[in-house]
DNA sequence: AGTCTTTTGTGCACTTATGAACAGACATCG
DNA sequence: CGATGTCTGTTCATAAGTGCACAAAAGACT
């Protein structure tokens, strides 16, 4: 696995909102890869060996996997982020199982060496510990969000979230899989689904899930998608353009070191 | 708020698993303080001045408010661990409402204390990393829980998780306090309650839930509890008593000074 | 075209949980 | 002691979601 030394930072938000020295300091060490759908990344247990920065559409999800055979997500993570000991800093064996739903390209790289290269880089650092206080977010969020809200609130935050990773209407998802992801019962997704389409919010194909009305959806989805975003705002500095998605992170500021030196 | 050099560092495991060198640095900028429940750390949106570690019974949550008024418990934080910018080094704004829920005894220290000491030994640093890969591990299963086991399984759940921080079978909690935190009906709470004792599991009195069996308790909870108890072993070497309390976490070693060095 | 597989739609019995209301029990404090 | 406020127990109607079974539709493949 030979660095590309071609690789595309700007495909990654995280990447591409670094100076350009600090991408200098990675670039020899990224590697591009493609996935596929239901590639592992990592599984529970498990040495996590890179971080993964997905491109352009490719998404991962963090699952946490049941007793009873069913697997949970917990965080959705696409071209904003990163995946794999981003907070653990990929020294310890990973807690959830990494997947990829929806196939694409990521730059990734060995933990031990983003370990060396986060030394002698302050902006990296700093970027990492505030992407890793988004990621807690997200996480704390579901936590209550799945403890209250109804299935057709999160099916419709879920939908508005993938969206903002997509960049595109068209969400690639079964119902099948959507149910999975959620924790709910199929038969009972699809009814939810159904009931979105018929108020003209969204459209239901095979395999694939089209929003109508972004405003719509989100009037139908709980509050926790937009408080989500307004952390990656506040602390992240995320833009994001008229249709809601995501399209860049401010780049690390002068101060902002200040946060990280001691990490 | 003077220094107090008598500070109980033992009182918290993760303090008392320093090395007396680091507690030595930690010392002389720790803060003891009393809470009483309902005490307010930090709300969410404000900055996160201290950190603060539990001594003893003091238990503390992470509570995501919702639109709807509710606040439910996204992480319960005892002595085996700290409140405030764990991840997130506590120069950002907090995203969740930190709240006493055991009154008890703390130790704290400023924010930006602690970042100093934090640059001048890998054991603080190694030590809080693996701190906040298990507060995340936490966080994981709960999403899952939350989104799969019913009431019953949950409550079961959380009252091994308290009993485990008391290190005791009286649980000072009202069904009113607990079912908010769990995010349910408190009537439907009762009835739950009502269930496990009559199944004789455990002793419900006014303000006070006792746990009478502690197995029969694992068994009516889901796997929750014991997969996050697992992660608190590997990476913090936690260590539980036979009635399944903790009481230790093993010291840092030699060879996790290398997870940091970087960070 | 026809066959196969995957995905979606729907029916139905049943469980889990909500929401609201109210009575009774307990504790505490003057 | 009696008054008061907080907790707990229970009821009832209703909503939300499960679990399972099977039919119908949409693609994919010869």
């Amino acid at each position: 696995m030979p660095p590309d030394n071609d690789a595309p930072l700007s495909g990654n938000l995280l990447l591409a909102s670094l100076r350009l020295p600090d991408q200098a300091l990675l670039k020899p060490h990224l590697e591009l890869k493609e996935y596929r759908r239901g590639d592992v990344l990592f599984d529970a247990g498990e040495d996590v060996g890179h971080i993964t920065f997905p491109l352009g559409q490719c998404v991962a999800a963090l699952l946490i996997g049941l007793q009873d055979g069913r697997a949970v997500e917990t965080a959705t993570v696409g071209r904003e982020g990163a995946v794999g000991g981003v907070v653990s800093q990929g020294s310890l064996p990973a807690f959830s199982r990494a997947v990829v739903q929806i196939p694409g390209s990521v730059l990734r790289i060995e933990a031990t060496v983003l370990q060396q290269v986060k030394q002698t880089s302050p902006g990296l650092r700093n970027l990492i510990t505030r992407y890793s206080d988004c990621l807690l977010a997200q996480v704390l969020q579901s936590v209550a969000c799945n403890a209250s809200h109804t299935i057709e609130a999160r099916c419709a935050r879920w939908l508005l979230g993938l969206q903002d990773r997509l960049g595109s209407d068209v969400l690639p998802v079964t119902h099948e899989v959507l149910a999975e992801l959620l924790g709910v019962q199929r038969s009972y997704l699809t009814r939810t689904l159904r009931t979105l389409q018929q108020q003209g919010l969204i459209q239901v194909r095979r395999g694939r899930i089209i929003i109508l009305s972004r405003p719509a959806v989100e009037a139908s989805a709980c509050e926790c998608h937009g408080a989500v975003k307004r952390h990656f705002e506040t602390v992240l500095g995320a833009v994001y353009n008229a249709s809601g998605t995501l399209v860049s992170l401010r780049p690390a500021q002068t101060g902002d070191k200040q946060m990280c030196q001691a990490v």
